[in-house]
DNA sequence: GATGAATGAGTCTTCATTCAT
DNA sequence: TATGAATGAAGACTCATTCAT
């Protein structure tokens, strides 16, 4: 067997064959699959990749996923609380004017969704949701309906006050998060077929965005 | 499109793949491939539904084919020649108020788009882009580009007329037209999860779209 | 490719790469399974074995059976109904002297069952009766239930005529029987461990067993 | 025991395995293994289920055991050995007629071997034989030929005082002890799938054999 | 052309075995 | 000793592709 491994076989205090790591495999494989899982999908991810990826052999997979099945719905949930987690942490509610909110709220949103994995996330259960339909009902009710109901309730407050148009505030929130959500979802399709420098940067769409909304929601000074 | 494809070096009297043969059977083909491919993804469609799905036998796909991705190719490409060319066509230059433009722009676009097969085929190419970059690439010049272009120099024609706000053309493409698109597409991914009438359905949700998009573009009076 | 296969690339008269042959295939395959599950037992037979034996791939043995348990129920039914049949067949009722009767059925069911492949099964189906409880069931309800009825009907017809000792017909069919049953199953056992000659042979075997049967049977004359 | 297993040659410091060793952790082992391997034979039994059981870790095993296998060998001879003896014991040789010690042999067999786990260890070697050859040749050569031959000699002595028919005592054995074995094995295999009352128990099985034996073996008064 | 039986490379999954702790 | 995380070879099963009919 030393034969098959000529790395100072006699040499007891380095190289080990493996280490223990139990507390932090799961972290460990659940990002190395987020990654191939929203580069591939999930059908033409091989685990043999999702284990060379982290570092393991491909029957440590099954230490702590029962299946491919249940390793993809574990990505999408731990990847998707934090970000959730983070989102309201930001939005503590602050008394400001509607038109501060509402930049506050996009620009928010773009630094912890749509710059982050969400997107990718997005469009995996987007792929996916035929596959995966509790999945995507739990995104839809946990990611989207609460993220639209919070813009809503900004847009209401400010229509309220006077400060925006009378606007639908259903409805404006998706005229507003759209353009948002699909370049971010976008951008992981289409990223890397054209070099950066022909397109707009994400901050530079993020800026005219926001000053496009506001621009069309605040009322006549 | 053939230009995009030099493979004719190795044509053995075959022509080329995307041209309608004897009778109507490539056609059927694509059709059943379609459907099959926007509901369940490429890698999960099997080829043994698709020939179902078309009344022939697995092999006959063979005769008209040379892969499962060829196949998913000529799907992309037959479907997405005549959306184009419908598009086009219903769009013929008319002399009128920008705004009318503008509101005949999305009504079409949604007519032709996104009440049509190409919402899925959009899917379709999100999720295999990686997969398939040449196909990406071919969307997104020959879809996209052309698209955005369109709506830009209608934007562009209002502005310089007075009849519109004096907004960044390329921006306000984004901004309008991603609604549209995100509804589009995510249609095929939830609509099977929640019943129909517990979200607007499509003509109200375009009706609000374009009343709004109007309101933020027209001159005040 | 034919690099690889050097076996008269050119002569097309000869060795076709595989026969179409869905009439015998499956035949073929329940026979080969046969053989190596009772060699090996459910478990340590490998699929590839199976084929390797029918001389077909492995994927063909889905073609006619769904998977390895579904092949194995094929080959216990497949098996056991043409026995069954042919045991039913031999017994066709005669009017005869009850003790010869018991002797027929003695030496028909060595024939039929004893001397045949049933004799592989049943130990297969004593092997993995905790795996397939149908079959289990299966078997003793059509098999060993029936086996016992028709026995026990011999003998109440001879005690009924005097012709056989007051015996209780159903106890006397187990002690009647056992000893062939267990002769037969050994044998899939022990055979291979010992040169057939420092054993009594089946035939002299049957022949003091039913000498034993009559002897303890018939009434003194 | 050991002699048929010359393997000293490589014993590195180790005691034989069948040894009892430090406390009874072994035996345990033993016993856990022996249920699972009846209960689901030797390849469907899995060494986490054997360990869980035995309330130890997979990995102890090992320190006891060279392999799942000699784990096997070690369950079949352990569990013998003591049987055996047992057996021995209760014969030991009494100045009886030979009608009783025909009856006395039948009731020890039965209290010995059909009613304890050497049912479920013979139904265990029927079923691995094929992988476990050396085992089968001991069971055969250890357990039924002794067993045989006690019972051939005492019938020969019975027919030598003329309490006895004469019959051939090889044969007679067969006759007369395959009923136990079978109803010892099938049940093993049955019982788990017919409430016990449909069938005859134990007991009464015994007395109504033991009956029969001795109506077909006693010399007419 | 059309068929569908046959193929076999590719994947997921299991589990006996090893070894760092 | 004892543990159980990690391994990796093995095996069931799938399905795009081929090819005899």
């Amino acid at each position: 067997m030393s034969a098959t491994l000529p790395r100072a076989a006699h040499n007891r205090t380095r190289a080990p064959r493996w280490e223990r790591r139990k507390e932090s495999r799961p972290a460990e494989l659940i990002a190395a699959a987020l990654e191939l899982f929203v580069e591939h999908g999930f059908a033409a991810t091989r685990l043999d990749e999702i284990a060379a990826r982290a570092g393991v052999s491909k029957g440590t997979l099954y230490l702590y996923f029962e299946s491919k099945e249940d390793l993809f719905k574990a990505v999408i949930r731990e990847n998707l609380v934090p970000l959730l987690a983070d989102f309201q942490h930001s939005l503590e509610a602050i008394d400001e004017p509607a038109t501060d909110s509402l930049a506050r709220f996009l620009r928010t949103w773009w630094d912890c969704f749509g710059a982050t994995r969400l997107a990718g996330i997005a469009k995996l259960i987007l792929s996916e949701a035929a596959h995966f339909p509790d999945l995507a009902r739990f995104f839809h009710d946990e990611v989207i309906a609460r993220n639209d109901a919070l813009l809503a309730s900004i847009v209401q407050r400010g229509v309220a006050r006077g400060e925006l148009r009378p606007i639908d505030p259903r409805a404006a929130c998706q005229f507003w998060l759209a353009p948002l959500v699909l370049k971010a979802i976008w951008s992981n399709s289409f990223d890397a077929l054209y070099p950066p420098q022909t397109r707009l940067s994400p901050a530079q769409f993020l800026d005219a965005h926001i000053e496009f909304v506001l621009a069309s929601a605040r009322t006549a000074p």
